[in-house]
DNA sequence: ATATAATATGACCCATGGGTCATATTATAT
DNA sequence: ATATAATATGACCCATGGGTCATATTATAT
């Protein structure tokens, strides 16, 4: 957690610091990362950084909780149908990221990365709770379509969950790829291919799970 | 490409440092790597690395070739028949890599965090290339496959490798993830585990994607 | 207006570890 | 046996960048 001096900072310098801090991070790691140029593009001294933090570390995690309560706000806002079956739960989650990607470029890709665990260890416990609780949300819908008969029953659950995130998470990166194409505004044709490609791989997810 | 001075080293003494090399790597990323370590792991003198290799960079892209051509040795030694569909070139892979791992725990941790892009853009040139390679093999099983008429025919080429591509990737965390649990020799029960779970990844591929 | 507390600043300190180099050791040639 | 070339060694150099601290500036209280 950051010093009390960071939490009396203003909105507007507190965002500035942590994007700089996350653009930083994202663009060369954590390794190396630097201090010096965070604090010049957050428009502070090197020194102020660290009336602000401990050190880099503190830094570091603080800016994956800050992401991640940023997606937390966002995603809020649209609540989630009840009783949703998973692929609508994917075709709809997929959309939000690419809204999101398009407005927040740096904070998805920069996500992406903690997800993907390349920042190793460092965001190992904010990490493991995501996945802890996406998992469950999945599993929760997996049981749902299983008891409405959507859902072949020969198979367990993990194995169901284990497919379902093996597929979506590869179309996932798929679609970042691409996106680092668009820079940063993709054109219709773009987001028509990436709404096809969405819907056929649910189609093979369907198939796949289904009964 | 090392020094001359490497590569007229006799084989154990560059096995030492290579396997010395790698493992400082896998276990601590390039940044935080030890060129000292290294040394001492692999029974040398800090200089003498330098004698090898260039700089660190080198030597870790050379690490990359190297555990690369060490698979391409064991791989080639079981001819894959030729006309294997999908499924069957999916098990008996994720078979091979399994066997692998008990025997090379390391090489195999390394190689997968290379093609997972733990290390960025340090790797990326040989990994590109490994996709490339994997891809076109990938796509030849599923024209086979096609033509044959085990495989739908309504999605193209591109989605069904990406769906492949996303399950067995997921799969292949997964075994790793419970292989670290091994350390190192999975007991009878975890190897069926892993076969049972084999089988239900490859009957949900089937479904998905046959017709 | 004045005192006091909080914050900002950037010159500076210093541990770290990549890379060098002079010298010792070893291998090879004649 | 002796000269020469190749290799090994580890003390040393030094750039880098995280983190500190004395001082300046600004905000808050009375």
């Amino acid at each position: 957690m950051p010093k009390r001096t960071f939490n009396r900072l203003d909105d507007d310098k507190k965002e500035r610091v942590m994007r700089a801090a996350i653009g930083e991070f994202q663009a060369h790691g954590f390794e190396k990362a630097k201090i010096e140029v965070i604090a010049q593009n957050a428009g502070v001294a090197k020194g102020s950084i660290y009336q602000y933090f401990d050190d880099k570390k503190e830094l570091f995690i603080y800016s994956v909780t800050w992401a991640l309560e940023y997606f937390m706000k966002v995603i809020d806002r649209q609540t989630p149908l009840k009783d949703m079956d998973v692929y609508d739960y994917f075709l709809s989650g997929s959309r939000e990221r690419f809204k999101l990607l398009k407005r927040e470029p740096l904070l998805v890709a920069f996500s992406m990365d903690v997800v993907s665990g390349k920042y190793g260890s460092l965001a190992k416990e904010v990490n493991s709770e995501l996945n802890r609780i996406g998992e469950e949300y999945e599993l929760k819908l997996i049981a749902n379509g299983r008891k409405r008969g959507t859902i072949r029953d020969d198979l367990d659950d993990k194995t169901l969950l284990l497919f379902f995130q093996g597929v979506t998470e590869k179309f996932t990166t798929e679609i970042m790829e691409k996106a680092e194409g668009f820079k940063y505004e993709p054109t219709e044709e773009q987001y028509c291919e990436m709404e096809s490609l969405m819907r056929k791989m649910v189609s093979l997810l369907k198939q796949g799970m289904g009964r």
